[in-house]
DNA sequence: CTCATCTCAGCGAGACTGATATTT
DNA sequence: CAAATATCAGTCACGCTGAGATGA
C-alpha cells in the first residue's frame, strides 16, 4: 500500500547533531546477548523435539525435582500460571507429563514427567552438557562458576530491593 | 524464587573430589533470571511511556547511532526483520521515529529518532541510570564491569563456534 | 466467608516462516 | 538473470490481565 508517507519534509541530513556519545554498557543488553548466544545452541536441539524454550524449562524443572505442583513449577520455570496451564494441556496431550490432583489438597495439581518426557530429557541433556562443556573449555570452568555466582547474586539483590521484584 | 536448590532426590552426589558440581545451574536460566530481575525495574518505567522492551531497544539503538537502516537496527536491537517492520509502523505512527528511503540505495530504509522519540529517551534515561547506579552501589561497580566483560566474552565466543551467527 | 490454587477467556506484542515487491 | 532489502501474510507460543471454579 505504499506506506511512504514521508511527512517529514526535512531532508535527511547526515549526522549534523552529534550522537549522544558513548553510554555505559547496559546490563540488560549484555545479559540478553549472552543468553541469546547460549540459547542459539539449544534452539535447534529443542526444535528437533518440538519443544519450545519454555516447555523445556518445565520439563527440566520436573526432571530435577521429580514431582511438583503447578505453582512450584511456575516459580522455578519462570512462567506465569495461566501460561503454564496452557502449556500443561499441550504437554499432557503429547504425553510428556502427567497431571493429577493432590489427594491431600484438592486445589493443587501435581505434575511429573511422563516416560516420553523422560525420553526428551535424556535425548536433549547430552547435547546440553556438550554445549556447556564446550563453554567451560573455552571460557574456563571456574569463570563460568564465577559468572553463575554473580548472576544469582544479581538476581537475588534485585528481588529484595525495590518494587519490581514481583515475578 | 531463588533458583534451583538442587535437591535432586534421585542422584545423591558424593562430592569426593572437588567436582565440577553437577551443574544443575544452567547458564541459560541464570542469564534469564538475572535479566528478568534487572528488567523488572525498567518495565514500569517503560510502561509509563507505553513502550515495550523491544521498542525501547529500537529507540535506544537509534539514540546511540543516530541513523541506521532497518537491517542494522534489527541486528543491534536483536529483533527479526519482520517483527521490526511491524514495530516501525507503530513507532512511526506514534511519531517516535522517522522512516525514509535511502537515496543512494533505494532498497534500504533509513531510520532515525523523531523528536517525540528523543523525548522518550530523555525521560527514560535518567531512570535507567538511576537503576544502574543502584546496582553499582549494591553489587559493586567494579564487579558489574567484570560481569559485563564476561557477558560480552561469552556472547563473542559462542559466535565463532556453532550456529547462531549474529553481528 | 476468606484465602489459595488452578483454569478460562481474551488481548496484544513478538518470534518465526514463507511469499512477494523493489532495487541493485 | 541473481542477490539484497524490506515488507506482507499468517501462524504460533507466550505474557499478562481479569474473571471464575473449586477446595482448604
Amino acid at each position: 500500500m505504499t506506506n511512504d508517507a514521508p511527512q517529514d519534509t526535512t531532508s535527511p541530513e547526515k549526522t549534523k547533531d552529534s550522537p549522544p556519545r558513548e553510554r555505559r554498557r547496559s546490563l540488560a543488553i549484555g545479559l540478553l546477548k549472552a543468553r541469546e548466544a547460549v540459547m542459539s545452541h539449544f534452539r535447534p536441539i529443542l526444535a528437533d523435539h518440538d519443544v519450545t524454550e519454555q516447555q523445556w524449562r518445565v520439563l527440566r524443572v520436573l526432571s530435577e525435582a521429580g514431582m511438583l505442583d503447578a505453582s512450584e513449577v511456575a516459580e522455578k520455570a519462570f512462567i506465569l500460571a495461566p501460561s503454564l496451564t496452557r502449556m500443561l494441556r499441550s504437554l499432557e496431550e503429547r504425553g510428556l507429563i502427567t497431571r493429577h490432583k493432590d489427594k491431600d489438597d484438592g486445589r493443587r495439581v501435581l505434575l511429573a514427567l511422563a516416560p516420553a518426557g523422560q525420553r526428551v530429557i535424556q535425548e536433549v541433556m547430552p547435547d546440553s552438557r556438550r554445549v556447556y562443556a564446550d563453554i567451560d573449555a573455552r571460557f574456563g570452568a571456574g569463570r563460568v562458576e564465577d559468572l553463575l555466582d554473580m548472576l544469582e547474586e544479581l538476581a537475588a539483590l534485585k528481588l529484595e530491593g525495590k518494587g519490581g521484584g514481583e515475578e
